[in-house]
DNA sequence: TAGGCCATCTGGTCCT
DNA sequence: AGGACCAGATGGCCTA
């Protein structure tokens, strides 16, 4: 196996050590791009090696740019999390990070229900912030979510309520059983680990990513993996 | 040492 | 045509 794509990968890893090495890696990109696009005007099969190989070099460099741009979006993800921050946590995996947030997301979908019907319930239905001409007519698309009298609503930065969400194609969330509503309890309490694998410590009345925490919400399976278009092409 | 996590490479497919 | 996206393969690092 002398061909074998790990030992031509290592022979390309060579080539962009020694690029790097030589400059900063941008140059190094742009003159892999360069040549890369003159190569391309040809046949690929009338592509020396050394075309072939810039042409992987360019391919290779925009698809790590593109890993590491989500590896960004990823960290930002982690940052507003309800989880320890610190250089003395160890930093969430990307599986775990995905699993918290969607139920970090549930559970404040659950909790803004549950406050929507609390202020219905003391007032009776007839709170201003159901009746939107009392606003100053801002227009809301949906009742507000009981904000307080006499507070100013900055309603562009409002979340979306829970029915709005349903007009944006998430409204599988929506759909979720109610998990009891946890206690709105800071991060900052004790963490409880239960031993398990990943040993994600677990905060009272938090999301625990852990798959042994994750609730059975088969209501909104098909709102995972494959179903869920792509974000450029959803457009159409 | 096994298993988990990650970065990178790679070829294929889809979209603009 | 070129770029974005995706999934599989591979190897390195770290931890229990």
């Amino acid at each position: 196996m002398s061909d074998s794509p790990a030992e031509l990968s290592a022979e390309l890893r060579n080539a962009m050590a020694m690029a790097a090495a030589a400059g900063d890696k941008l140059g190094a990109f742009k003159a892999a791009a360069a040549a890369a696009a003159a190569a391309a005007k040809k046949d690929k099969k009338q592509m020396s090696e050394s075309e072939l190989q810039q042409l992987r070099l360019k391919i290779n460099s925009r698809e790590r740019k593109r890993m590491h741009d989500l590896n960004i979006a990823m960290d930002g993800l982690r940052e507003v999390m309800p989880y320890a921050h610190g250089p003395s946590v160890r930093k969430l995996s990307k599986i775990a990070t995905l699993l918290l947030a969607r139920n970090y997301i549930l559970m404040l979908t659950n909790s803004l229900e549950e406050m929507k019907r609390l202020v219905s319930e003391i007032y009776g239905g007839h709170h201003p912030a159901y009746h939107p001409s009392a606003c100053g007519g801002m227009g809301h698309a949906t009742p507000l979510s009981g904000h307080p009298v006499g507070h100013p609503v900055h309603h562009p930065l409002l979340p979306p309520t829970a029915a709005s969400l349903t007009t944006t194609g998430i409204s599988a969330v929506r759909a979720a059983p109610p998990p009891p509503p946890p206690p709105p309890a800071p991060p900052s309490s004790n963490p409880v680990s239960h031993g398990l694998g990943g040993g994600f410590p677990h905060w009272s009345g938090m999301p625990c990513p852990c798959s042994m925490c994750q609730m059975p919400t088969a209501a909104h399976h098909h709102l995972s993996g494959s179903s869920l278009p792509r974000l450029t092409s959803d457009s159409k």
